[in-house]
DNA sequence: GAGCACTGC
């Protein structure tokens, strides 16, 4: 098998190569234009190398709810020679196949349950296990009710999940898929709308319904909203739960847009607190029945609990009651999943060495369990992983001389940052005769499904990111994990068959362990999260309803930060600037230094885009190794390389990238930079500078004529640092005599991290895009700058 | 001298 890297690059120079690449993400691309047998892959995909295409682009489709055989259609699909061959009746035929498997789905028998339960209220939750089918079955029982006149929406946390369970149903509804005529299923993610008008069910990120919500904040071409996985319990996923309370309720100043026609919400979970989540919907309801007018803020809402309730629609009212008096049962269905039996082995003295506990447990296993069987490994980072890979591959040798007659082990790691190629390698398979180890962080519990995998080993640990609002700082540490997380690190053995999952601590340990994760939006910086809701017209995001509140102080620092950028009035209210910034995806810092840049005075619209775009993408940067580094990589590093600091060097790399018309994959391998990476900063680039046009921050004629960036000048630098002060002036920090750096506010200390270019440098002031605690408080993303700035910047504010 | 995982018209 090759590897899936030289894909499209001679392809490429044909075509406009920016708008179609973010590999890992494009499940095929092209596809959902010609669902049918009309294979699209032959206008964009090598021909030749089919199969390469489609790995080199797909994380693999993750069919969380669908046994394996199932997964067979999409083989056919990812492979267009096959596909050719394919009668037309396929669409049918394939429906006609698939309802068989789709009829022996758990959740099968629960069709007219959910319908029934739909008719009552307007409020389901419906908790499923793994393997229920929930995910594609759901949507499609609700198109026969009665009330669903509109769309469906399913939303889903990841992009992948959207568009790869959009094909699965469209699939199965023998439909084709997205624009394509007639066609039933479409999906909505970022950088790929593929929604037909016909589309009756839609898939979409719930970061894409939240933006939808700003143009349509009643959602009128819904009839229903499906949220999935709402367990994960991300911040947008409680943001959306939020608005869609206000809907369902009535409390929802959009509500009179819907003229009548009812909204259901089903809330889909594989194991979340089901009580709570009902408990928190019914008391909307009761919100809703004493608050006099829809959405009023809390002082008047308080005057007087009585007052009329005249402007509210009786309908409403009345669904209200109902929903308050609602036996719990009535909203409630649970699934049982289609799993195979995990039996759980816990470690009876707790260990101090996971590495070593883990590397005795392989060898454990490779001895005593029969093959077929692999093994997944959870550790906790990227470090963690290498360090074992090492460990393992330097004991193989030993082993083997002990027993020569054992099958062979092939070590994959698995993290984010691995680039595409190698992470793909967990999906072929294993030469004969051997057992693959896959060493993997976190990324195996949700993001990527593993196929094979027999036997888990979990390390109970994993890093969460969390942050400090008191001195704005993330932390990222090392934690024990949640029980549903360990459950979900169980059930990764017994996808396939039956399996063993070996916990590297004590049944004792696993008791002291939480529930369930912590909800995101209470370890996170919430400055996004409340611009979101105000410019959704929340005007009192206090009182917003969440199902986790969180504290005083996150909040205040979040307004706080909104209002040092300009986004809040003085009265605390969102102001042009606040909604302009909101429209950018974007953290709020960034989309203010991208206001910044386009104001006459600075100039540097479009060099600040470049920048902005890879802050708002992975690491581009790939690890030079001192064992493989090529002398010519480090001078064409050298060549990108600013001293300045990591600012002006990131867009050197993005201009060198753009520049280049020919072999942007060769560019991109020569400089160690991630060509994965620098594709969804060109995505990310395309789409800001679409969204400048629109706000005007920019002219269609600057922007045709931007395509040669010319060098940057001295004072576009200054500019472009100083634009960056503008959304960052509390990532600060100054030399001081000892030779630290220590932050302007608050002078804590701060070290350079060793990743950036300045590393090791003194410079009066540094300013930077992120401050970190790993075992140091780290800034990353840093440039020199002139403490004189500062003032400036004060001045010009005044 | 070091990088859990996602998302945004």
């Amino acid at each position: 098998m090759s590897v899936p890297d030289h894909d499209t690059e001679k392809h490429g120079q044909k075509r406009k190569r920016e708008h179609k690449a973010h590999a890992g993400e494009n499940v095929h691309i092209g596809d959902g234009r010609s669902g049918n047998k009309k294979s699209s892959t032959t206008n964009t995909a090598s021909a030749e190398t089919p199969k390469d295409e489609s790995k080199a682009r797909t994380k693999k489709p993750e069919f969380k709810n669908l046994p394996k055989r199932q997964r067979s259609t999409d083989v056919q699909r990812n492979n267009p020679k096959k596909a050719a061959f394919l009668p037309n009746r396929s669409l049918a035929g394939k429906s006609n196949a698939l309802l068989q498997v789709r009829q022996k789905l758990p959740i099968w028998p629960k069709a007219s349950d959910i319908r029934n339960k739909l008719l009552e209220s307007d409020v389901l939750v419906l908790t499923a296990e793994t393997g229920s089918g929930k995910s594609t079955q759901v949507p499609q029982f609700l198109l026969s009710a009665p009330w669903c006149t509109g769309r469906v929406a399913v939303t889903q946390p990841r992009r992948v999940a959207a568009i790869s369970l959009a094909r699965r149903v469209s699939d199965e509804m023998g439909s084709s898929l997205g624009k394509s005529p007639y066609s039933k299923v479409g999906y909505s993610v970022r950088f790929d709308d593929n929604v037909g008008r016909d589309n009756k069910i839609k898939f979409l990120t719930e970061g894409m319904l939240l933006q939808e919500m700003l143009r349509d904040p009643a959602l009128t071409e819904y009839s229903c909203v499906i949220v999935d996985e709402v367990h994960e319990r991300s911040v947008n996923v409680d943001l959306t739960l939020g608005f869609l309370r206000g809907l369902v309720t009535g409390t929802s100043d959009a509500c009179s847009k819907r003229k009548g026609k009812p909204l259901k919400v089903v809330i889909m979970s594989a194991t979340a607190d089901t009580e709570s989540l009902l408990h928190w919907f019914k008391q909307g309801y009761q919100e809703a029945k004493s608050a006099p007018i829809a959405s009023a803020p809390d002082s008047v809402q308080n005057s007087d609990k009585n007052a009329s309730n005249s402007s509210r629609d009786g309908e409403v009212l009345e669904a209200n009651d109902r929903a308050i008096n609602e036996d719990d049962e009535k909203m409630l269905i649970k699934v049982k999943g289609r799993q195979h039996t995990v039996q759980t082995i816990y470690l009876t003295q707790p260990t101090q060495d996971i590495l070593e506990a883990a590397l005795l447990r392989i060898f454990e296993i490779h001895r005593k369990e029969p093959m077929p069987g692999d093994i997944l490994v959870f550790l906790t980072g990227q470090d963690a992983v290498t360090d074992l890979q090492r460990s393992i591959e330097e004991t193989i040798p030993a082993i083997i001389t002990l027993d020569s007659g054992l099958p062979k082990l092939q070590v994959l790691p698995l993290f984010a940052a691995l680039p595409q190629a190698q992470q793909q390698l967990i999906f072929e398979a294993s030469p004969p005769n051997t057992r693959k180890v896959i060493i993997a962080t976190n990324i195996a519990e949700t993001s990527i499904t593993v196929p094979g995998v027999r036997f888990v080993i979990d390390s109970g640990k994993a890093k969460i990111k969390r942050y400090r609002p008191t001195i704005g700082l993330d932390s990222l540490l090392v934690k024990p994990i949640t029980k549903s997380s360990a459950e979900q690190r169980k059930g990764r053995a017994g996808r396939e068959a039956a399996g063993k999952c070996w916990r590297l601590y004590t049944s004792k340990d696993f008791e002291t362990f939480e529930k369930d994760t912590e909800p995101e939006i209470l370890r996170t910086d919430l400055s996004s999260a409340l611009l979101t809701m105000m410019a959704r017209g929340i005007d009192d995001v206090v009182g917003f309803p969440l199902l986790a509140k969180p504290s005083r102080e996150a909040m205040g620092r979040a307004l706080l930060q909104l209002y040092k950028i300009g986004a809040l009035s003085d009265d605390g209210h969102i102001n042009e600037m606040g909604h302009k910034i909101a429209r950018l995806p974007l953290t709020p810092a960034l989309g203010r230094v991208i206001i910044a840049a386009a104001s006459e005075e600075m100039d540097c619209l479009m060099h600040v885009i470049d920048i902005v775009s890879c802050f708002s993408v992975e690491n581009i940067f790939l690890e030079i190794k001192d064992e493989d580094s090529r002398p010519e990589v480090g001078e064409a590093r050298a060549r990108l390389s600013r001293r300045q600091g990591d600012h002006l060097t990131i867009l050197a790399a993005v201009q060198g990238y753009a520049a280049e018309n020919s072999d942007r994959k060769a560019w991109a391998r020569q400089h160690m930079i991630s060509h994965r990476a620098m594709q969804n900063v060109m995505d990310a680039r395309k789409q800001i500078c679409a969204q400048c046009v629109q706000a005007k921050l920019l002219s269609k004629t600057t922007l045709a004529e931007a395509e040669d960036r010319e060098i940057v000048s001295e004072n576009t630098a200054n500019n472009i640092l100083k634009c960056f002060l503008r959304g960052f002036s509390n990532n600060v920090a100054r030399l001081v005599p000892d030779g630290s750096y220590r932050t302007i506010h608050g002078n804590q200390l701060v070290a350079i991290h060793p990743s950036s270019g300045l590393f090791g440098k003194k410079v009066e002031a540094i300013l930077y895009n992120e401050f970190v605690f790993t075992n140091k408080s780290y800034a990353r993303g840093v440039s020199a700058i002139q403490l004189n700035w500062l003032d400036e910047l004060i001045s010009s504010e005044a």
